[in-house]
DNA sequence: ATTCAAAAGATGACCAGTCGTCTACATCTC
DNA sequence: GAGATGTAGACGACTGGTCATCTTTTGAAT
């Protein structure tokens, strides 16, 4: 077995265990015996159980912002209305037991002063990205320019954090579909003439 | 020292702590040194840590649902924006260590059917809550009536909990003045001519 | 190409400490 | 004195991490 391959089965098997159970519900033997290593092998691939939720936190992070197209010619709407689809297929599809780790270490680890300040960090590179195309509809009149796209930008990424949570503990696609609804019909409109609601149902 | 005293110790020190560090961060042993009781007391008071978690857990719920007046000649939306104030304050006066349990809780410990079922009610609650006022602001037309009270109840309970996810990893303000201008400059208003946020500034 | 010693990597048993809980004994109350 | 209540510290399980020992790889010499 590649020394790589090692590494990547702890950091496959540690993330699912963390985005369902948690970072400090999560023991060390849990994730070596899901990626069926020996524990004291563990040590070989990461100094510590931090310096790897740090990475799996990390890679999470970075798979996110993937989903989200920063330079495009297609609609900057359609393409978070895009980003948002794939993340929610991904907990659909996972039955909504599995959080998001930007949300849940912000939430388990907010004292723990390394895991805030790289979770302070993913979460602002995500909402400047979310600001950039934002901005970019806004320049294009898909987005009501008069709105801060900033403030827009970070309150959407809390909205959908907080759909998260309550996916979760409902099992259920409701905050997500609450959340596409109130974004694409309030949010991110032209103007302010935002498309009723009602007429939608 | 009354017995009563002793309990209402522990289940304030237990707050305290599950509040900045979470429930698995937070051992029994933290709990009574804080309470200054000695550990073996706390089995006369609480049947296991599971316990004691559901009744802080649903002291906060009571405590927040609190903080929203149901029932006034007052306008609606003022009553909800006191109620998300009183909260902030609460939040501001703990520097922003401190989280909302329904928000960690459904976090940390969805996995944990006691926990998720309890958190899933209280949330709930919560929504019901302000969807009830959200619905009077309607009738008053303070609102747009057009907009579905019960999915915006939802969406700003989850974007408030994800401004507090976000405030506890900034150590700011920042999150809940987005939350604020959003919601009531956008969402929370009477007509599709919301008050365009640029001239707020 | 082969051999061998050194270096690097792997690992199972072990470590000290923490965890939530329990219970024998101590203390209190009537 | 009897019964109720409180509690110190033991308990068994678990935690993240260590390390002596074994295994594998590497690189130099022939």
């Amino acid at each position: 077995m590649a020394k790589k391959d090692i590494r990547e089965r702890i950091v496959e098997a540690a993330s699912h265990r963390f985005h369902e159970f948690g970072y400090n519900a999560t023991g060390i033997q849990d994730i070596v015996d899901a990626a069926k290593i020996p524990k004291g092998s563990f040590y070989a691939h990461f100094k510590s159980k931090e310096a790897l939720g740090l990475e799996v936190l990390s890679d999470d992070a970075r798979d996110t912002e993937a989903t989200l197209t920063l330079n495009d010619e297609t609609s900057p709407v359609e393409r978070l209305r895009e980003h948002f689809n794939i993340l929610v297929s991904d907990y659909h599809r996972l039955k909504y037991r599995s959080g998001c780790l930007i949300g849940d270490f912000a939430s388990e680890l907010a004292s723990n002063p390394n895991f805030r300040q790289a979770t302070l960090h993913h979460h602002s590179e995500w909402s400047n990205n979310l600001e950039a195309v934002i901005r970019q509809g806004q320049a294009r009149g898909e987005i009501d320019a008069s709105r801060d796209s900033g403030v827009l930008a970070r309150y959407l990424l809390d909205s959908f954090l907080g759909a998260v949570l309550r996916s979760r503990i409902a099992r259920s696609q409701d905050a997500y579909d609450d959340f596409l609804e109130v974004c694409f019909d309030i949010l991110l409109v032209k103007g302010p003439t935002a498309s009723p609601m009602a007429t939608k149902k």
